[in-house]
DNA sequence: GTGTCGTTCAAACGTTTGTTTGATATTCTA
DNA sequence: TAGAATATCAAACAAACGTTTGAACGACAC
């Protein structure tokens, strides 16, 4: 009976495609737009299993996002320290910085992911309860980066790595989120992303934004 | 004698009350999470008055955008007419640009004006009443300016040109939105915010990685 | 005074929301 | 085979929402 997993089989079928739907659902419209009868419908579940499996809708967000962000910043720690480890005394280059910050991600723009446009609702939801989820999750990440950064460009003041450092979120965030709502009224419809080539468009624009004197 | 408005006073009054609370909650709290309730009772007015004197909710917050977006996109317009006829058959530069394009929001960021915030939330609001009217009011002043940010810099594509204007209101958009949530969780409370340096960092960051190569 | 227009008001409307409840299947244990 | 644990289900819950209604109030014209 050492079966692999420990659960019914059936449970986690359920489970799964409810946060799949969720995660589909709370990319699209946020949190306070997704509501439970949408996702459990379209998870082909019932009303009342989201509270089963999770306790609240609150509890549902904190599932999704986290299972999505944790391997992904995983990876950034992962990548930073072999980056440190490489550079011994000398600091990261900034430009290596947003390449590991960014590359996680945007890995997972491919084949129709939907992730980064979850990570970038979360930046901005206005729902205390996202911001709260996407404040634990993102802190000591954000925390680490930030301070690599300061040592990458120690001719900027406290203040100017911590304004830059919002700016760059904010373009990470404008690019992945809801399609640049502006910029597409303006191009029509979609612009077009290869997800290389954004990338290195990202890495390329903060990091000359972030450096400069 | 012939009194210089030509409505009853206390109808100005009430109007004006409400779209006045109404600005305050769609700044914090978006467009969905602000019941018609709450911004009654903050105005002092009764629950029907928004149908009254708008006719529904998002006409509410159509008048209430509109109001205020509108003198700073005749101030950007000026501005812009200004430095083009200045400039000749030269291009405008994009340092120019972008102090055009955001001066005359980061002006109103002084004396604790929540515009900017409101702004920034009709940027990323995931109700698409919101979406659908900062579209219609921002569409032609950003065509404008793209068009201007191309004529800068022509050594980028059309891509570059789309995808790094998206980037540049990103950055705007966090800078002046819910207090960059992300960056707040790091440095703790509020980052300190002086509108004349906060402009310049980000016209700096802004052109620094819009030029590049 | 009478009547009209613009405004305010309390109350209710119907809908949607997250959540809870028991009853009913299903599965594994003893 | 009995029984406990797990999972699903339809149904209802209370609260909050935008919106509508119809009566009341005030001011001004005639």
């Amino acid at each position: 009976m050492d079966s692999p997993s420990p659960e019914p089989p059936d449970a986690l079928d359920t489970k799964d495609r409810l946060m799949t739907a969720a995660e589909v659902a709370f990319a699209a419209g946020g949190f306070q737009r997704s509501s439970l009868r949408k996702i459990t419908m379209e998870a082909g579940a019932n009303l009342a299993s989201v509270h089963y499996h999770f306790g609240s809708k609150e509890k549902l967000l904190l599932a999704v996002f986290s299972r999505l962000i944790q391997p992904v910043n995983r990876e950034r720690l992962r990548q930073l320290d072999g980056a440190e480890a490489r550079h011994g005394p000398d600091p990261v280059p900034v430009e290596e910085l947003l390449r590991i910050f960014l590359g996680p991600v945007v890995k997972r723009l491919k084949g129709g992911g939907i992730f980064p446009r979850l990570l970038a609702r979360m930046h901005q939801d206005p729902h205390p309860a996202a911001a709260k989820i996407a404040g634990e999750l993102l802190r000591p990440i954000v925390a680490r980066f930030m301070g690599a950064l300061g040592r990458a460009a120690p001719h900027l003041s406290e203040t100017q790595i911590l304004l830059r450092g919002g700016f760059l979120f904010g373009a990470m965030a404008q690019t992945f989120g809801a399609g640049s709502l502006v910029v597409r009224a303006v191009a029509g419809e979609e612009i077009p992303h290869d997800p290389d080539l954004l990338l290195e468009e990202l890495i390329q624009f903060g990091a000359a934004g972030f450096c400069n004197a």
